[in-house]
DNA sequence: ACCTGAACACCGTTCAAGT
DNA sequence: ACCTGAACACCGTTCAAGT
């Protein structure tokens, strides 16, 4: 709420304001209030000014979905490869959730192959090394275990009813699966050879 | 492209009829040029005309999600547990990216859980049995090979540009990656006990 | 370079009315 | 019960103009 600008006066945006309001707007209204000229009145602007920071809001989105992974704290407790690449597979889960407005686009759009998704991918391949997995077989892994995880953050982060009314699956019961299927693949990946 | 009703006449709308002109509407215009307005279009009628068969937007995009796994063929060629286990779930993932237009949407809503992907659950419980899998250990598995087969197929299903406007990962490399994902998966599942 | 006014070409959905 | 006309309350984006 900034005091009324007169005629002329520069509003003095930038695109990380933009972003700023738009993550603003998010958590208050959700996906579906995410509208260009939300943002913009909470920016006191004009819809339209948002287009000298912002290509599109496409882009814009993509821009917040990338940002939800650099939430994510690569730093875990163990240096067992196996244990570790757990823990963080696990921790990376648990960041997503708790954007759980953004899931529902996220493996849809551009995020998935953002910065930050690549900074997270560099994380998984370094810890892959150290348990002795290279090479194609490396870069096969590493983009598995990042797409399982967003496909069962972006799942469970939906209202949980099936087709007939009757409640599915709870949270606790999701993150189960997600973390079993995960000791699953790494199963998979590190003991067959 | 009826012959125009004179007005009070009937157009002999069905449910049914509104599913396959959306259909039309997306293999021909996009997600994007999925709206109730193009589809009403489509039928000769005036767009409210459609809330007479279906409840809303989302609904509808709901059967048409559910639809697409209408479309799996569950018989496969070998009855040898795995393989099977194996055999269905790639088909299960051509099948979705035989409609990649839907896909984007697929984990965020509804369609997952509709009928069609539950009659899918009980094809690959009985697998699961026949694989000496049961109880809640049955009931995980399923859930997780169907959300991982969506999630990798959202994924695909999406043009593949990185960050940095450098081409990702092929159609066919991404296939490979969820084929032997899938390995990975089944190996942890049926060989860990 | 940054921002506004005005407009364009759309949306999903509701309500009252007609047959 | 099914469909239309008209309207409501929105969208994203562009263009020309102002400072």
């Amino acid at each position: 709420v900034q005091p009324a600008r007169t005629p002329g006066q520069r509003a003095g945006l930038t695109r990380e304001a933009v972003l700023a309001a738009a993550r603003q707007v998010l958590t208050e209204f959700g996906l579906d209030g995410l509208s260009m000229r939300a943002v913009a009145q909470r920016l006191n602007v004009a819809p339209n000014a948002l287009y000298s920071h912002v290509t599109n809001k496409q882009t814009l989105v993509d821009l917040l979905l990338d940002g939800v992974l650099a939430d994510v704290d690569p730093d875990v407790a163990t240096d067992e490869p196996r244990a570790a690449l757990h823990a963080l597979m696990t921790i990376t889960y648990d960041t997503l959730l708790r954007h759980a407005d953004l899931l529902p686009t996220y493996l849809a759009r551009q995020g998935a192959r953002g910065p930050n998704a690549q900074r997270l991918g560099d994380i998984v391949h370094a810890r892959l090394r150290t348990a002795g997995v290279r090479g194609a077989r490396a870069d096969q892994a590493q983009h598995v275990l990042i797409i399982h995880t967003i496909g069962f953050a972006a799942f469970a982060s939906h209202p949980n009813v099936d087709s007939d009314g009757e409640p599915g699956r709870s949270v606790t019961a999701m993150r189960r699966d997600y973390t079993t299927s995960l000791t699953w693949l790494l199963i998979g990946l590190l003991e067959a050879r």
